[in-house]
DNA sequence: ATCTTATTTGCGTATAAAGGCAAATAAGCA
DNA sequence: TGCTTATTTGCCTTTATACGCAAATAAGAT
């Protein structure tokens, strides 16, 4: 039983301008290396939070409020077994999107790379840095 | 001439964990309400700074630097011309990376509203907001 | 050269995010 | 019940971000 008259938006060019803070809530949630690296942990399967905060190397305290920010995004989804809270990839957009944004960096550190090289022919000692700074 | 041994990586699983700083960076870019409305009039084609920012309803000065930031994550890219300057979309990715999200906001709105109705039948007075917070 | 228009930058301020640490909560087990 | 393990939450500090406003810069036009 389908409840609005939101028939999915698929183009961010039909969404009002209000409805764009919930895109960027999105980015945001996806903004931090920390959290980056705990959902291309979980491509492994279900994690303990123990597990995933050991892996990117912080407390597990962290990596908890990580993991409830992921979640309010809909990005992971929780389930708790006894004492543990395991954690699992919730949208499969993710993937897609992440690797999306994976070539275009790719991409770009490719281009930074040979253009450095063609400044810097010899590869030791970058004295003049040609980096976006 | 290809520079280095970087086969324009395309899964993230692949990626370092000092790499996930530049995705990050990149989502980090479009994690803003008005850089993603910015984006979306760009659309439309070129357009200068200061239509850019009467569009987005934001001083010339801050859309200035919304700008600067899109570009130095390779988003836009920049022509001037006589004494205005001219932004444009510089990443194709951008459009399927903003869809993508999208249809994931789009469903996820979608689930909350319904989720919502089934528990207020009327809808005015949201006494007991059923909202994630 | 001076004025005008368009854009960018500097600086101060307010708000949000991330992490450390300790305490609180939750679920099993002796 | 009391103990243990796993997770979450509260409080604080540090750092980053967004914005307002004024001043600086850039390119034409008179």
């Amino acid at each position: 039983m389908q409840a609005t008259d939101l028939p999915s938006i698929s183009r961010m060019q039909d969404l009002p301008p209000a409805a764009l803070a919930l895109v960027a809530a999105y980015f945001q949630a996806l903004a931090e290396p920390t959290r980056l690296q705990a959902l291309n942990f979980l491509r492994g399967g279900e994690r303990r939070v123990g597990e995933i905060a050991e892996h990117c190397g912080c407390t597990q305290a962290n990596m908890s409020r990580h993991l409830t920010l992921l979640g309010k995004q809909g990005l992971v989804a929780r389930t708790s077994r006894g004492t543990s809270a395991f954690y699992r990839i919730a949208d499969e957009a993710t993937y897609a999107l992440c690797d999306l944004v994976c070539h275009s960096v790719g991409r770009r550190l490719q281009d930074l790379t040979s253009e450095r090289a063609a400044f810097a022919p010899a590869p030791a000692a970058p004295a003049q840095r040609k980096q976006p700074r």
